[in-house]
RNA sequence: GGGGUUGUAGCUCAGUCGGUUAGAGUGCCAGCCUGUCACGCUGGAAGUCGCGGGUUCGAGUCCCGUCAGCCCCGCCA
């Protein structure tokens, strides 16, 4: 049977948007068969394109011997050109979108044949493991789930491009190809061949470039842009990303921000949420406080209470000893109300204590009230009153559970934020259906970096210290607040921005007080030093994290999900094998020398029991037939189809 | 760099205390079937138990190493 051209066939509609409306019409349709069902002399077809599935039908009465032929021949995923009569249904199917109508079939094209898909390419059960679905990643996107979330990334980019447009941004695209700053994230780095020796680097953000673009005096400036960090992997990180990214001259924090909430209130209506405005916004210094977290869930109201001051006169040394440090030490406390809480085990209870250890922290004392009373791990130095004390402090009433926490802020803080995740989830206080979005404001300017011995930017080296620290900027580094904030959603940080420095002379006392001496930033930043010595206006800006923004509107929990063609955690792309060995000319030519021999992989498949001209189509669906030692295959040969058994012999290695 | 976890048929998984020929569902192939839509019925093919080593009379199962996927800590200005 020959496989059928394209000539001359067009479509005329899409096969997801047929409805009772087109009955009586005659179609013509294209896409994959997603299912055959042969009842013998009756044929139905499920046609799948980027907007649905249609059902085809045809039966031994009205079809000519030819068409029938080729029905018989169709397989999942072939690609198909149909045409037909769209008809009324003799009973509906409710659960597909076309389910009224079916189209009866008087051509059918085999566009093209496919061999067994080795990922099931329909929405079910059993999705295949990761590695098989990044692997054939080209198959997995065809499923309904990926196809929705690229869809929905499409939106966000659209509603994003119209938004800044309407409010007179600029888009401009800045180089990928840059300077090396060794501060912040690792670079990727690109060798140069024209220049022996020198690298360019990928670009962790566009942040210099942005900021030279409001001295230049384009005020408003929008990129949505790719940047690079060469660090390990998490679910809500990739070593390429993209980046909402702004920047505005002559505006405050408050108007960055503001800019910002308008966008949220146009995008979460693609996950059918709301953003209520203005976004709280809450001190970096009582997000620790009371969250333990710089980016706090707030769908969970439960907050972190000090405790400490209770037990200055008790018998139970691990707190009177925190009580009696003078703050050094404090005890503080999550207590989680409800009867879910009360009657948390022993074994869970155990779970937990492993989960601080694992964060370097002690153990966790508890307090819990359910149907057998008070019980707590410091049951015999809290009598009666004192136990009525806890309650009032805690603000408990009835069942609950409180997890006490003794040691440093930054220690308690880490451990009791964790807890406080883990109990709200496990207590169902998390409630997926709704959006919480918050602005972290006033974060540190400087961290205490006991790698390099010396104070380091919380954010980056050209944020604007906070107006009212200015003064401590050299006599009191770890106290300097930033004009520096985060967007927060549902416990995730989705975006960063700041008030940059517009002025040369504090750009300097900010390099000096993070150990960058004149020479040093003449060096690295001499660029931007000259640009602000030449009238930069005030400015300030901010990046949204879009890979993540579009997880939590799609309401998945990891950006590979809305990733088209993503990499593992060990920063591989297992459908290409990037990255790859290249040949010894390349690195001559780029003046590079490997450390250790080279090691060149390669490998070539050929087929037994396969005639010798059909080698060569063979050997181009060696990657879908690899999966299947033995295996009867599809193929094509000169526009014939047939089919062949297979049976796979390693190919010779070579070194 | 560190910790945890998973790896058995194309896919998803089960496999007890170390013991006969390693199973199920699904997919695939063949036959039958005129209203299916998770079609049904019958039959069939399909396994380097990730890889390497060790213990043992005997290893899918125990031990060591290693590779790969996932999650977390460090890291991510």
């Amino acid at each position: 049977m020959k496989l059928d051209r394209l000539d001359d066939f067009q479509r005329t509609h899409k096969n997801g948007e047929l409805r009772l409306a087109h009955i009586g019409e005659t179609v013509r349709l294209l896409g994959w068969c997603r299912k055959v069902r042969n009842l013998g002399s009756l044929i139905f077809i499920d046609l799948r394109d980027r907007w649905g599935v249609v059902q085809l039908v045809a039966n031994e009465e009205t079809a000519s011997k030819e068409l029938l032929a080729r029905l018989k021949a169709v397989r999942g995923e072939f690609v198909l050109g149909a045409e037909g009569m769209v008809a009324q249904r003799e009973s509906k199917n409710p659960n597909m979108a076309t389910g009224d109508v079916e189209v009866r079939l008087t051509d059918l094209k085999i566009l093209n044949v496919a061999a067994t898909p080795p990922i099931p390419v329909e929405d079910g059960d059993n999705e295949a493991n990761e590695d098989l679905r990044l692997k054939f990643r080209f198959l997995d996107l065809r499923r309904e789930k990926l196809q929705r979330n690229l869809r929905l990334r499409s939106e966000v980019t659209n509603i994003t491009r119209n938004y800044f447009r309407a409010h007179d941004f600029i888009d401009v695209e800045t180089p990928i190809l840059g300077r090396s700053t060794p501060e912040g994230a690792r670079d990727y780095l690109v060798p140069s061949r024209v220049h022996p020796g020198d690298f360019f680097a990928l670009p962790q953000s566009p942040q210099l470039y942005k900021q030279l673009l409001q001295v230049a005096g384009f005020e408003r400036y929008i990129q949505i842009c790719r940047c690079f960090r060469d660090e390990d992997l998490r679910a809500d990180r990739q070593p390429e990303f993209t980046q909402i990214d702004i920047e505005m001259s002559f505006v405050r924090a408050v108007d960055v921000q503001t800019m910002i909430e308008g966008l949220m209130l146009e995008v979460a209506p693609l996950a059918g949420q709301t953003a209520q405005l203005p976004f709280r916004r809450l001190p970096y210094k009582d997000a620790m406080e009371w969250y333990g977290s710089d980016k706090p869930d707030l769908r969970c109201s439960t907050r972190i209470q000090d405790v400490t001051s209770l037990f200055a006169a008790s018998d139970f040394n691990l707190f009177r000893a925190a009580a009696d440090s003078q703050g050094q030490r404090r005890v503080r406390a999550l207590f989680f109300a409800g009867e879910q809480a009360g009657a948390y085990s022993r074994k869970q209870l155990d779970a937990l204590q492993d989960v601080a250890k694992h964060l370097g922290g002690g153990g966790l004392p508890y307090a819990k009230w359910g149907k057998e009373g008070f019980a707590s791990s410091f049951k015999k130095f809290v009598d009666g009153p004192q136990e009525a004390a806890l309650k009032t402090a805690l603000g408990a009433e009835g069942e609950g559970l409180a997890i006490f926490a003794v040691g440093t802020d930054a220690l308690t803080s880490k451990v009791l934020g964790e807890v406080r995740l883990r109990l709200a989830r496990a207590f169902g206080q998390l409630d997926e259906s709704r959006f919480e979005f918050l602005w972290v404001v006033d974060f540190p300017l400087f961290e205490w970096s006991e790698e390099n011995q010396r104070f380091v930017a919380c954010h980056h080296p050209f944020t604007s210290p906070h107006p009212d620290d200015m003064e401590m900027l050299e006599t009191n580094p770890g106290a300097c607040r930033a004009v520096a904030y985060d967007l927060v959603l549902n416990g995730f940080e989705v975006g960063g921005g700041s008030i940059r420095i517009h002025d040369a002379e504090v750009q300097s006392r900010m390099f000096r007080a993070i150990g960058i001496g004149e020479e040093e930033a003449r060096n690295k930043f001499g660029f931007l030093l000259d640009a602000l010595a030449y009238g930069a206006p005030p400015h300030g800006g901010l990046a949204l994290g879009l890979d993540r923004l579009v997880m939590l509107l799609a309401g998945v929990d990891n950006i590979r999900e809305v990733i088209a063609f993503p990499k593992t955690a060990q920063a591989r792309c297992l459908m290409t094998d990037a990255p790859n060995a290249v040949d010894a000319k390349q690195l001559r030519e780029l003046h590079l020398q490997l450390e250790s021999p080279q090691q060149y992989r390669a490998g070539v498949m050929f087929f037994e029991s396969v005639p010798a001209e059909l080698q060569a189509p063979m050997a181009a669906l060696r990657t879908l037939s690899m999966n299947q030692p033995t295996s009867t295959s599809t193929l094509v040969l000169d526009g014939e189809i047939v089919k062949v058994e297979t049976t796979r012999i390693p190919g010779p290695e070579f070194e």
